[in-house]
DNA sequence: ACCGGGTATTCTAACGTTGTAATCCGAGTA
DNA sequence: TACTCGGATTACAACGTTAGAATACCCGGT
């Protein structure tokens, strides 16, 4: 293996091509021979219309194929039809990696060249090709999102503002959706999905601590959300419990005295769970009120059906609710739908109050109260912490960021 | 330009590889001479554990290098410490294009020499590396998918649609928000926001004709939703002309006869708005109905304040209607928080339909009659029919696929 | 011993880019 | 005149992969 047996011939070629003229007239020679060929390419792929001018008519030959007879017919040119650096440099008369300085204003270049190049570029319309600069530098400016579930509001206008965070940092995002599988969840934070992303963005819902710490390294990851993983990697969240403590403090100011949640979980509460019912307790402690377990039923999860189901359950209670504060939007959402079907009214009968702020909860009937964390922060702090990891590698201790939130008082809660 | 004024030594250098002893030897001899390069590599970059056995340490000469004094100092190595195909070539003591047969299945390879690859595979935890992959085929296997308005849970349901069977079919998606700029559109449509996507899936809202007929069609697009773009490329809709007409015919059956519309647009309705008053007319006519303008008023976008407010200008009518038709459940729970403001109540009062059922659709309170488009469906056609595409190459005309539709009908449109 | 013919494997170049080291060139200095 | 200096530019190799052609191999038949 490694043998040359070809190698002297490959030397020779290229001899050859040294002892030639001066460069321009040598490439355009080689040109001319393999014109030919060139076009069978151009109709073969591009139907859009030819690029402008004919400069490029004259910079397409292929490298070390002067033989002409040695031509390949590989199929599987890449964007096939498109400028490369090779073409800019040979219509400007200057070297590849001139243009490529010029591009990415890598080192100094003579003003009068990089009009020349910049000329170039502009006439060939060159748009540099992505996958080979990346394969070159290790960096694909990919960044992975993946939520637990895609269609809750919540995650999707998180996605968003995560999306218009990385196109401001000139990274694109590929999402992914974990559906909440502790085993999708491992292979997205290690980076196994794709092995060309730079770093990922998850936002772990069955992921444990010890599947976490088994994860392959090499890719950063930022969790989103809460989560008890100790700080193994950068994690962004709001503080749970001082926003819990608020919402509910919010109701019994509004004179609520028997405060139900939603959202606890009994077998392994998760720590959305944990903190949020923390901050419940922690409210009704400081009032002296009673913190009864029949008020907090748990939930399998925190979509829309948990919310209803956990409501009746409330409503069958001996002793109703005058207010309930749920753990997210969508299950105040199902939860207001179940107090409709009992033929009670929110928030004379029972007043309502969700987290997260989805667009939703503003036009719900009745609107609802809720935390409105702020998205547009978390989005920008993980993706400045992840790209902070990416670019100046991975010290060991992870950082704990905590974006603002807001209360946002809607009329489910209204003051009785 | 392109002198080669160095070649010469470039000869000597493989002359004397080629002169060498036999090809393992040879490497190992290599390898040896550029380990203490390779150990500070693996410290710079990878936290993880190393690969498991020995092997590795034995595979990772430079190509090239033989010289030793040349060993590069270039930091800009992909991927660092992961195997490569030729380590595990090396490890299975065959060629590099053998390995790529066994991972790619490209060609015969025999049992004995696939199970030593696969062997060697295994225990590097080889893994391809994508972007060289894609370097050289041209193929990134990433789809592009844009919508005009992401948290809109129509679009983010259907998403997760598209992920899904993206993922069926071995392609992953980047995600993209036009935010309905026809600017941004274009450029996705394009393919210029990243040119390392292998084709995009578009769901317009301002685009005209002629900017879509202005487009680099090298990158093949399919569109989703109806538009009036001529068949320039694959679509992918359901028909929204019958199933206006369904649900508004429904809301006849169910005995309402003053039915309003809410979203046409007044200068330069889009065909989602043309397409679902054509239905709704043609309802009426069949029904012998009065179409009556007033019971239209335009709106601006599809959102829920759209909704509310084209609602309102309902309510002004002197007349007003029994039942309305919205043309996408956003605007119809816009529309429903409307007429609760106002004092009356859905469906007594004034009945609702929607158009898109999203799964808020279900938990409104009341809870929505919609059309349910196959939104599976659709994602898996997209998908599919953008990959016969990019397979296949282009094919000049443009197909229009209409997959199916179903009536939901809930409480906002009881029978009277 | 030699050949023909198929199968298994290898060699080489190429995808388009960037980092490094080398080279070129003109001005300033000895 | 020779020589350095430094800025501008270039040559080369390399990133890790795959296509295609070339070669090695093996077996049965001459």
């Amino acid at each position: 293996m490694f043998s040359c047996a070809q190698s002297p011939r490959m030397a020779d070629n290229r001899d050859s091509e040294a002892r030639g003229s001066p460069h321009s007239h040598d490439l355009l020679a080689e040109t001319d021979r393999t014109e030919h060929r060139r076009d069978d390419l151009r109709k073969r792929r591009s139907d859009g219309p030819p690029l402008r001018g004919t400069f490029c008519d004259a910079v397409r030959p292929r490298p070390h194929c002067a033989d002409g007879a040695r031509v390949s017919a590989d199929r599987a040119l890449a964007r096939p039809g498109a400028a490369r650096l090779r073409d800019v440099a040979v219509a400007a008369g200057v070297s590849v990696k001139t243009v490529s300085n010029v591009v990415n204003g890598t080192a100094r270049v003579a003003d009068e060249t990089r009009r020349r190049v910049q000329q170039a570029i502009d006439a060939l319309g060159y748009h540099p090709n992505m996958m080979a600069r990346r394969l070159r530098t290790g960096r694909s400016g990919v960044l992975a999102l993946a939520f637990p579930e895609m269609p809750n509001p919540y995650f999707a206008e998180l996605a968003v503002e995560v999306i218009a965070a990385a196109r401001r940092h000139g990274c694109t995002v590929l999402m992914d959706d974990t559906a909440g599988d502790a085993a999708a969840e491992l292979r997205i934070a290690s980076g196994l999905g794709d092995p060309m992303i730079d770093g990922v963005i998850l936002s772990p819902l069955s992921l444990d601590q010890n599947e976490l710490a088994s994860r392959d390294r090499s890719v950063p990851l930022v969790l989103l959300g809460e989560a008890d993983y100790g700080l193994v990697c950068d994690h962004v969240h709001i503080d749970n419990v001082a926003a819990a403590r608020d919402v509910t403090r919010h109701l019994i100011d509004g004179g609520y005295r028997r405060i139900g949640a939603i959202g606890w979980q009994d077998p392994s509460p998760r720590a959305t769970a944990q903190q949020r019912l923390l901050g419940y307790t922690e409210a009704l402690r400081d009032a002296g009120l009673l913190v009864d377990q029949a008020l907090f039923p748990p939930v399998r999860s925190y979509r829309r059906p948990d919310g209803a189901e956990a409501m009746r359950r409330l409503l069958k209670l001996p002793q109703l609710p005058d207010a309930v504060f749920c753990f997210n939007d969508m299950m105040a959402l199902g939860a207001m739908r179940a107090i409709y079907d009992a033929g009670l009214r929110v928030p004379d009968d029972i007043a309502l109050v969700g987290f997260d702020d989805v667009e939703e909860a503003e036009y719900a009937i009745p609107s609802l109260t809720t935390i409105a964390p702020d998205k547009t922060k978390i989005a920008e702090e993980a993706v400045g912490a992840l790209l902070r990891r990416i670019n100046d590698g991975y010290e060991e201790a992870g950082r704990l960021i905590q974006p603002g939130y807001r209360l946002v008082v809607r009329e489910s809660s209204r003051r009785r």
